[in-house]
DNA sequence: ATAACACACGAACGATCGTACGTATAAACT
DNA sequence: AGTTTATACGTACGATCGTTCGTGTGTTAT
């Protein structure tokens, strides 16, 4: 399952040091470095450096589709597929203790005032995911979950929470945060309480045996299981 | 008032710059360039790159002091003085069309997984933005403005609305964003109304006509004022 | 066996980075 | 008057940036 091959380690290295630190500040050499191979043998598979900025986006795309989209799949849709989404984005963290979704966070930030092709792929990934977080919000309307409402303001809403919980945790070292997250989306959503809002039954806690998580994989979500382990650094 | 020396003219321009592309990739060369002067000139008021970047912290600190923290002190405690403060940081531009907060979205997003003591600078403005925040909402339910209930979340919650609307405004190119945060927090407070929440007369809507716009200087907000100019970029 | 190809390498390039040093000019002070 | 102080400059340094080129070394195809 895992990619072996020389580009594969590249960039599974990129991602996560442009997931720290951004893509603009991604450096070949340094790369090359920490792989332990030449600047050149590196630089052949990209290309230039703006290429190796959008493969490490695509690469980021497959993670994040992997790692957070495909497995709230098999959740009910509208609310529990979204809750289940949103868990699994705050829940799931790599062994760099990386959320699923702190690249999409610096990088979304890092772009904001550039231009380019790099921004350009950034800002069509953003679309996009709002896209889907407001068609979860429609679904659940539609599903007489939740009342009618403006979907998109909805959407706005939570991509601000789960954008803040990654970047609090990481700035102010507050694991906190991620719960804050959770409640404060969970909280909004039961505001639009509708006649079939799922029971919270129906979105089972965390392994976890915290009380205040209330939130984390509805249905199955897949080997997606929250592992707090090391704090921020 | 006007800064006309040197540095105050340096301090401006990075204070810009890096609200735009952020302080690490903030440049002695280029600074010194658009400013027409040397290299060995600017950096003399300096002593080095670190010191660019935390004096430029410390006039951002100033900045946000004079146009967001103390025009908003002339609203009353509580709701209306958080209230003002979130409409003066969403709806002030300076000439470059950059909110009063977005310096600080950039900067604070940047130096979210790094270290040394530009981090420790940035982490510190952050955790004073989110108690100032946290004590104007312990404030309102203190005055009864608002029901009892756990302040940090409501100013976590309040700080996710505020950066988003900054962030989408700019990478997607969404004024929308700015009212959609307004709009939130408005909507936030008022799930929290307690017998004393303050009726919306008491927050005087914006000068530009709009309809939705509920929300942006309580009381008066000193000299920021509104002007929606030109779109991002 | 040999040709073709993919991959990785070392070396080198021009550019730009942060930084250091010595100097010229002009104001302020003795 | 002379002297100090502050400010800005030109030049140069070592390091690192992205990129290019030629070469060697395997694997694959003919």
């Amino acid at each position: 399952m895992e990619d072996r091959t020389t580009k594969g380690r590249i960039l599974a290295r990129a991602y996560q040091l442009a997931g720290l630190y951004g893509l603009e500040s991604l450096t070949i050499g340094r790369l090359a470095g920490e792989l332990a191979m030449s600047k050149a043998g590196l630089y052949g598979h990209f290309g230039s450096k703006q290429g190796l900025q959008l493969e490490t986006i695509r690469y980021a795309r497959a993670q994040f589709l992997r790692d957070v989209v495909t497995p709230a799949e098999s959740a009910p849709d509208g609310v529990p597929r979204l809750l289940a989404m949103c868990g699994a984005l705050l829940s799931y963290r790599g062994e760099t203790g990386l959320h699923g979704g702190d690249f999409w966070v610096t990088v979304f930030h890092e772009y904001a005032a550039r231009s380019g092709p790099v921004r350009a792929a950034v800002e069509a990934t953003m679309r996009w995911w709002m896209q889907r977080l407001e068609e979860l919000v429609t679904a659940g309307i539609a599903l007489r979950q939740l009342i009618q409402d403006d979907a998109a303001q909805v959407a706005f809403e939570i991509q601000a929470l789960l954008g803040a919980a990654s970047h609090q945790y990481w700035l102010l070292h507050d694991l906190e945060a991620i719960t804050r997250g959770e409640m404060a989306i969970l909280h909004r959503l039961e505001t639009l309480r509708g006649p079939r809002f799922p029971a919270l039954a129906e979105l089972p806690g965390p392994a976890t045996g915290g009380s205040d998580r209330l939130l984390h994989a509805a249905g199955e979500a897949g080997s997606v299981s929250p592992q707090p382990t090391e704090g921020p650094r």
